[in-house]
RNA sequence: GGGCGUAUAGCUCAGUGGUAGAGCACUGUAUUGACAUUGCAGGGGUCGGAAGUUCAACUCUUCCUACGCCCA
């Protein structure tokens, strides 16, 4: 096959990349080969293919198929998760389009509407990901809904409620008012944001007074509205200023309630008047100190409802004025926040706050402007409201005792090990998951709620169902049971779906006509957090509960790669539910990359406009060229920042190979059938196979320890600056016109270019799968695919004269044309050479590679003796042990003074360099004390210089 | 407030206790057979600052400064 004259990525990259999937080479049958395992962290599957998944992509496709080609049975587990809110929002919002709403449908019905959703339009992501070449197992495709997934999440629920580290409790959670569901603490982002400081008085009751007399407590707040549902007010137990009022009430304006002063250490004596009021039902520190002055989490007033709207608490004191009024101000209308602001205003209960202006008059204001740390949703973008609802728990504390203690003793590495800190620091800090979400698409929670049973007589609790009878089990099946033997025979029991708000009394029982020997079951409404079901995805993506053969092989996975960002969220989980399912640590390994950031280092985001799409730089340069990008930018422990430049630097690279191996065509330079180096007599070839094992042994060692920079620029540098630039130079007088192409020398280059070329596509087919297939299929018939070929092998034997006699080749070519750039003579120009004292690499490398000296240094005819007298110049050629001296007549090509200069320059530069070296070794301290190796080396590199400095005064001196 | 990270050539980044590297950019130069998406040659850095350890510090320690991230 010939190639055209230009490299087209677009024109090749579908045709390989269907072509592989087709033919099964991204899973090929290799039963008995060791397993090497990698789970994809699964993408929304509302998600599009962003820069991060093209760079996290990227990594996990390198070593895939390094490891493929390594022999291993490579599995890349690839799929997409369910992401209930996210998903929940896309669909609710399109129909909101269509002037519908979720609430137009029953929860089948909706969740019906969803999986069209996700069938018609989900997992667009998981085609870009084939653009960018990744090799996943697409045959295996999973989801976190699919029904076997269903079974892994149901089953793990219920053990872990079952072993007591899944719990419903009443607390506070963080409450989403926009999307209406409580969500975790890793799910709420705090934002500092311009905010107010507010002093109010608070009268004490009962005419008591403080010591300096005043009847009041002065208390401030960020947040006024929160005063409707006080229950106290707290000062610290050694602030004497208020000892005296200790036990003592206010009575709190708007609603009157009595409240009491309690003495607790949350209060701050240094912070503003030392007092803080207590909304124990809606601020997450004064829950706290509500539950060490007594008052029970039932107990704890409550005046805003799930949509931060204010309601009526329990014990009914909150005007009618107030009720129905948001939080804060929203769309221009003032809320609760600034009806209750204006009301204590006008009663003489709002502290002004006194500023200066900058002429020194005294101004006052409602209050102090004060930058507030907020906590926001991550999805919903509104401000979260801490919120007393029941929910289900996770007992995270426990389960991260042993994903604790597996990356404390090694079990499990983190790649770069500097995130171990922070890994520690969260988990050793870790609070209860909450885990149960109030939407409609995702894991239903497998508890059902009947009456609890006390005497013999059944009762529901309305207000917190916390307290009713609550089966948890994975069957509705398993849970008949469980209710016949808490009821006995005497009920009959029924599942029914009704919302609980249908039944929000026990007359409502009643009135429903349910007869009192029936026990109606109802389950959950809610359903799991995504990440419970993620969580499982190393071992549920593989079978899981059920014992598979492909969990057996593939489970623990060998490596988990994903970003830092999702370290708790998901990597961190894993090793929980991996721990407790499975028994062991899903993998071994951990590596974290960075964030991809703009060009300019600034975070890429939607709305700031700067996001830069992976599929236009396909377009653009080729996804092999985005993918070297991706590689060589990734050193561990840093973002990368978008450079385009840098991207249409490794388009040129794919360019150079493609251009090298049209080349090695045009000479005949085919495919090779050997794994092993050929045999060989060059210096030439014994020198590239020498490279060529070198280069593999730099990869290996870098993919060991995941340098994906490193491994990147080995087979990078090895390509184009040792194959292109030497090697490719050294062999054309093997083909040159009048060379006979049938004789030995040209027979053994063929053979060993086009091994040598093999190795590079080989070596350089995870970083570019795509022109390396094509070249690979170019070069030759091959009996297989190269996503499938054998990684080279490196050992192979070659003489170190050889590659010796080479790099002394290299190095006189680049000092002649160094010398001639300097004193300006013609790059082209042919110059004769004397070597009066050559070394024996120098006699027999002019007799055997005369033709490369000539066609590279350009020097012909190279003559053994002195040289004539007569200015001239001088140069140095090296290798390995030998180093000669090189004298070229000048003699009407150059002025003279301009090679003194040089001279002189070069002199200036060894004298100096012999002279530190010198001292070094004249300090006593030195030789005795540093190693022997350094104390050799310095040595050894003062010969050299003091030796070059006595060469090129001699050459000084022959100019005159 | 706690923790972590980063600071090296104009830019983006590697790097090692023993005379500083890459890519891009820049300068000079080369053009009829692999390649101008190129070749050849070159300029450019007191490795953020200060102190300490060491025969020797860009590298180790401490402190400082700046920037970034996470947690509270």
């Amino acid at each position: 096959m010939t190639l055209d004259t230009t490299f087209d990525p677009a024109a090749i990259e579908a045709r390989w990349y269907k072509h592989w999937e087709e033919s099964g080479g991204f899973r090929p049958e290799r039963p008995d080969a060791e397993a090497f395992t990698i789970v994809n962290p699964p993408p929304n599957v509302t998600g599009s293919l962003h820069i991060g998944h093209a760079l996290d992509n990227t990594l996990q496709d390198i070593v895939i198929r390094y490891e493929r080609l390594r022999g291993k049975d490579a599995l890349w587990v690839v799929g997409t998760d369910h992401a209930g809110i996210a998903t929940q929002m896309v669909v609710e919002r399109q129909m909101e389009e269509r002037q519908d709403k979720r609430t137009n449908y029953s929860r089948e019905g909706f969740v019906e509407k969803v999986w069209e959703w996700k069938r018609e339009s989900g997992g667009t992501i998981t085609h870009q990901l084939r653009r960018l070449g990744c090799s996943m197992d697409w045959s295996r495709e999973q989801f976190t809904m699919d029904e076997h997934f269903t079974k892994a999440v149901l089953k793990t629920f219920v053990d872990l409620y079952n072993d007591g580290l899944i719990y419903r409790d009443k607390r506070l959670v963080n409450w989403d008012p926009k999307l209406k569901t409580a969500i975790s603490d890793l799910e709420v982002e705090q934002q500092t944001i311009p905010g107010h400081f507010w002093h109010f008085k608070y009268p004490l009751a009962d005419g008591v007074t403080l010591d300096d007399g005043r009847d009041y407590i002065e208390v401030a707040t960020t947040r006024p509205e929160t005063m409707l549902a006080d229950m106290a007010v707290a000062v610290h137990p050694s602030d004497e200023r208020y000892a005296s009022v200790v036990g003592k009430h206010v009575v709190l304006p708007i609603t009157g309630r009595r409240i009491p002063i309690v003495a607790d250490e949350h209060a701050d004596p240094e912070l503003g008047s030392g007092a803080v009021k207590i909304t124990p039902g809606h601020d997450f520190n004064d829950f706290e100190v509500g539950k060490r002055a007594g008052i029970a989490a039932g107990d704890m007033l409550n005046v805003l409802d799930g949509e931060a709207n204010v309601c009526q608490t329990a014990d009914g004191l909150v005007p009618d004025e107030f009720i129905g009024l948001h939080r804060f101000k929203r769309d221009g209308v003032d809320g609760a926040r600034e009806a209750v602001v204006a009301r204590l205003k006008a009663d003489g209960f709002l502290i002004p706050h006194i500023a200066k202006t900058k002429k020194g008059e005294e101004v006052e204001h409602d209050a102090e402007p004060r930058q507030i740390a907020t906590p926001f949703g991550d999805r919903g973008g509104v401000v979260i409201e801490p919120w007393l609802t029941d929910q289900w728990y996770v007992d995270a504390e426990k389960l991260a005792e042993k994903p604790i203690k597996d990356v404390r003793d090694g079990t499990i590495e983190i790649v770069p090990k500097s995130w171990e800190k922070t890994f520690f620091n969260w988990m050793e800090n870790i609070q209860p998951w909450c885990v149960s979400r109030q939407l409609w698409w995702g894991h239903r929670i497998p508890a059902w709620f009947g009456p609890s049973k006390e005497g013999g007589n059944l009762s529901w609790n309305m207000s917190d169902y916390s307290t009713n009878k609550v089966f948890v089990a994975e069957s509705e099946a398993e849970v008949r049971e469980q209710a016949r033997a808490y009821y006995g025979d005497k009920y009959e029991i029924e599942f029914n779906e009704a919302p609980f708000a249908a039944l929000q009394t026990v007359a409502d029982y009643v009135n429903e006509g349910i007869p009192p020997n029936k026990v109606i079951l109802r389950q959950d409404p809610d359903v799991l957090d995504t990440w419970f079901s993620s969580a499982l995805w190393p071992f549920a993506t593989l079978g899981w509960p059920d014992k598979t053969d492909l969990l057996g092989k593939h489970f623990p996975n060998n490596l988990l790669i994903s970003g830092f960002d999702i370290l708790f969220f998901w990597d961190a989980r894993m090793m929980m539910m991996g721990q407790y399912n499975m028994g062991e640590a899903p993998w071994p390994r951990l590596y974290l990359h960075g964030l991809v950031r703009a060009a300019d280092g600034a975070k890429m985001s939607k709305s700031k406009g700067n996001v830069v799409d992976p599929l236009g730089l396909i377009d653009q340069y080729g996804a092999d060229a985005l993918r070297f990008f991706m590689a060589a930018m990734e050193s561990q422990g840093r973002d990368i920042k978008m450079d385009e430049k840098r991207v249409e630097g490794y388009r040129n690279f794919a360019t150079k190979l493609w251009n090298a191996t049209r080349f090695c065509q045009s000479n005949g330079i085919g495919a090779s059938t050997t794994l092993k180096a050929p045999i060989a007599r060059l210096a030439a070839n014994q020198w590239i196979i020498g490279e060529v094992q070198a280069a593999c042994v730099e990869i290996d060692a870098a993919m060991a320890d995941l340098r994906f920079d490193a491994a990147a620029n080995a087979i990078y540098q090895f390509t184009w600056s040792k194959f292109c630039d030497w090697y490719l130079e050294l062999i054309k007088p093997v083909f040159a016109e009048g060379a006979d192409p049938d004789a030995m020398p040209a027979k053994e280059t063929r053979e060993v270019a086009g091994w040598a070329l093999d190795q590079i596509l080989v070596m350089l087919h995870p970083f570019m799968p795509f022109i390396t297939e094509e070249l690979w299929h170019a070069q030759g018939d091959r009996g297989y695919d190269l996503i499938t070929a054998k990684w080279p092998d490196p050992r192979a034997k070659v003489s170190k004269d050889a590659t010796d006699a080479i790099d002394w080749v290299i190095d006189l070519t680049t000092n002649v044309r160094s010398a001639k750039n300097e004193l300006g003579i013609p790059p082209g120009a042919k110059l004769a050479a004397f070597v009066p004292s050559p070394s024996d690499l120098a006699s027999s490398t002019i007799e055997r590679s005369s033709a490369a000296i000539e066609r590279l240094a350009r020097l012909t005819p190279v003559t053994v003796g002195k040289a004539p007298a007569g200015p001239a110049m001088q140069v140095t050629a090296q290798g390995g042990p030998a180093s000669d001296v090189f004298v070229i007549p000048l003699e009407g090509i150059i002025d003279i003074d301009a090679e003194k200069t040089r001279l002189e320059k070069a002199l200036a530069a060894s004298q100096k360099e012999a002279k530190s070296l010198e001292g070094r070794l004249s300090n006593a301290n030195f030789v005795e004390r540093a190693k022997p190796e350094a104390v050799e080396k310095a040595r050894e590199d003062f010969a050299y210089h003091a030796g070059e400095a006595e060469r090129l005064e001699a050459a000084l001196k022959r100019l005159g």
